[in-house]
DNA sequence: GTGACATAGCGATACAAGAG
DNA sequence: CTCTTGTATCGCTATGTCAC
């Protein structure tokens, strides 16, 4: 650097650092809140400072030098830092406009949203929480920081991921309460066997547990419709004679608003496992300790029968 | 043609230095 | 101490250039 720290400006490393993420100065531009040409000015003062190109155009990227590579780990890890001293005296929920990133697998969002957001409107009005649908897990979006705290079952961990079970969920058969096979006969394994099945798969999600669990008692569900995404398929068991297994906790909420009856499943079978997971450079972190609590307390919360 | 980056020129703002 | 002026910095719009 040709610099002392008295004369460079720290800014500069917010701006490296939506470089890296973004590999362009147009979206690090958009990251920061300011137009392409001040980004690239910010770059030409970057490359000033540093003696370095830091990044060239390769096709529709812009891609990090060695140089920048060599600067990168450096510049994350004193960004950390800085963030970890910024929040540790200065979060208070009551006024804080922080923005809580989270990723969550969409069954678990009936269980957690309504007293999620009643908490955090009652305690923490002014914060924002930003949510995506991340499927079943996917530790590369902890790693990158997208989001702060993911919601979902965890398989695999990376070394620098946390995590915490929150739940353990049993699955249910989800039914129409006229249905013609399952409220005569009951949910016995021969009726849920004979009925048609609205199969939920998350993103991420290879192998149903039902199917396992199935395959051990040497039997077979028949499929009629595979859904990627849990918002649709109350609608589709309302209105056909399609069953679905799902987990106790989703089917508490879903049942009676969309006037379902659910029953236990007729077969042994492991429950859902839920977990919270974040990245080691949250673990001190006050706000993300603070939101980690009301996750889990919304999660806790009596559920209305 | 379109999208993305670089650059020129301009205006707003902050700050230091000097005058009153 | 306050006001004025000069300078530096930064972000904006407009436009040029280049790759796909």
């Amino acid at each position: 650097m040709k610099e002392g720290l008295g004369k460079f400006d720290l800014n500069l490393l917010v701006a490296f650092d939506a470089l890296m993420t973004e590999r362009g100065v147009t979206r690090a531009g958009r990251r920061l809140g300011i137009t392409q040409a001040a980004m690239s000015n910010t770059l030409r003062r970057l490359r000033t400072a540093f003696d370095d190109a830091l990044f060239v155009k390769t096709g529709a990227r812009m891609e990090p030098t060695p140089r920048a590579l060599e600067l990168a780990g450096m510049i994350e890890s004193a960004l950390d830092l800085v963030h970890e001293a910024l929040d540790q005296d200065s979060f208070d929920p009551a006024t804080s406009r922080y923005v809580f990133r989270m990723g969550m697998v969409d069954y678990t969002a009936p269980l957690v949203f309504p007293p999620l957001l009643e908490q955090m409107e009652r305690n923490a009005p002014n914060v924002t929480l930003e949510v995506a649908n991340t499927g079943d897990f996917h530790g590369e979006m902890i790693e990158s920081g997208e989001v702060d705290l993911i919601l979902s079952r965890v398989e695999d961990l990376p070394p620098n991921v946390h995590h915490r079970l929150v739940r353990e969920m049993p699955f249910v058969v989800l039914f129409r309460p006229d249905h013609p096979v399952l409220a005569h006969g009951g949910a016995t394994l021969k009726n849920v066997l004979a009925c048609k099945h609205v199969h939920y798969y998350p993103p991420g999600i290879e192998e149903s547990f039902i199917d396992v669990a199935l395959d051990k008692i040497n039997a077979h569900r028949d499929i009629a419709v595979k859904l990627e995404s849990f918002g649709m398929l109350p609608t589709l068991v309302s209105q056909t004679d399609l069953i679905a297994t799902i987990n106790k906790a989703a089917a508490d909420v879903v049942a009676p608003a969309m006037g379902l009856t659910s029953a236990p499943l007729p077969f042994p079978c492991p429950p859902l496992q839920l977990a919270m997971a974040w990245h080691d450079r949250t673990e001190h972190s006050q706000p993300n300790i603070w939101f980690r609590e009301q996750v889990q307390q919304a999660l806790n919360a009596p559920r209305p029968q």
